[in-house]
DNA sequence: TTATTTATTATGTATACACATAAAAGAGGG
DNA sequence: CCCTCTTTTATGTGTATACATAATAAATAA
């Protein structure tokens, strides 16, 4: 069926292997040939043969064992990348202006939920600010973050007045370790005033720690407004 | 400081780099050395430097282009990948035991949102089934399903009384495309109930649509129990 | 000067080959 | 029959090499 006399490249055998996978040819739990006699059926070489089944694997579609051979997964596509939102692209992306505006600033010690989750030490003082983001001067998230001044000291001279602390951080923290999660929360009064919703509402929250070579950075909570989802496609 | 006499895999060339990003040698927005230099300094080949650099790209670490050269990306590991939870095993990892109930089934016009989410024709008939999951006997997950009948005409003879909609399709659906949200959303009655938790309360959601070659197949949300919240690293 | 063409260069990809390694299958011993 | 050892085999990885291609930089023409 699929002859081929050219030369394939590893996507064009990318896409000819997924078009069996989608057709059933190769259903789901059945072993694939070997990278061997795939390059043979190809006219290419074990090499570029490897590098599409490799992809396809790291892609959620194939599992690889040596010598077991490669197998189609049952449940394909098990992980879901999504974009973790840096709020200035994220609202540019719809064509809306982004706004951003520092609500308030503070140095204060850390409650003890946010010491336990960053493992500070107890009394540890950190900065903690709340921002808002606007799209199109509608309010579009609400950030609490807290900064370890430990860690990141000029955090202490930063009036983040005008700049917001992820940004700002980006430009000074070359590379982090990070935990990201996402939840429902509920609005309380001050989220329903800025978010512009009702009390109560369930408002998609999403979570970010980040580390710098173990050491415990900040952790930003973000609030979004009404309506708000996280898609991906594949 | 890094020398090295033995060859070094991709591996650890992957490691050095990153460690070289986190220590700030090479900084957010600066150009690395090109890949044969690289080779050089490793004492090991282009073909695995390229293969280092490119997954470290792949990761979102990096920016390639041709001739332009490798830089180190502002704000790294942009994207992040969540499991998308298959519920029996989401639930066996825990250590828990997993336990399926049909709550019901029946066979119903499509709803009008139903019908433009998945670009129905009016009039078109679906499976609708509710189910629950349970961890230890706890609600862990209330599953919302409509299953597309001239799809997958066999469902229309399966009772889903002992497995669950989602393990039968992957069984029979040999591979797919899909779109996968997260949003919250609001405990209604029905909710509360199955999930045991208060009138209102804001409940972690996941929307799942599913197509094969372009034909709609099903579209399934789950509702999570209160608490849930989905979690990646890196 | 500005526009257009040409050369250079870093990454992208393919080939042929070799050896490493995990895991399954087979052989042998009790 | 079960257990252990050996062989086989499919994938995993590294090397050397070649050519393709995109994007920049340099050279040239208008």
């Amino acid at each position: 069926m699929t002859a081929q006399k050219d030369p394939m490249s590893y996507r064009d055998i990318k896409s000819v292997v997924l078009d069996r996978l989608r057709a059933g040819i190769w259903g789901p739990d059945s072993l694939l040939p070997s990278e061997s006699d795939l390059a043979t059926e190809f006219s290419s070489t074990r090499t570029t043969v490897n590098r599409a089944l490799r992809e396809l694997a790291e892609e959620g579609f194939l599992e690889r064992k040596r010598k077991a051979g490669t197998r189609v997964l049952t449940a394909p596509a098990r992980r879901a990348q999504f974009a973790i939102p840096l709020v200035r692209e994220e609202v540019g992306e719809t064509g809306a202006d982004y706004r951003y505006a520092l609500v308030s600033r503070q140095i204060e010690t850390a409650p003890a939920w946010l010491a336990a989750r960053l493992s500070l030490p107890a009394g540890q003082s950190v900065v903690a600010l709340t921002c808002m983001h606007y799209a199109d001067n509608a309010p579009f998230q609400l950030e609490q973050r807290w900064i370890v001044p430990t860690a990141v000291p000029e955090v202490l001279d930063e009036p983040f007045d005008t700049l917001g602390p992820n940004e700002w951080l980006l430009k000074r923290v070359p590379f982090s370790n990070l935990e990201f999660s996402v939840m429902a929360s509920k609005a309380d009064e001050k989220l329903a005033e800025f978010l512009d919703a009702p009390v109560g509402d369930p408002i998609f929250t999403a979570e970010r720690i980040t580390w710098l070579e173990g050491t415990p950075i900040t952790l930003a909570r973000m609030y979004f407004a009404p309506g708000y989802r996280m898609t991906t496609r594949l």
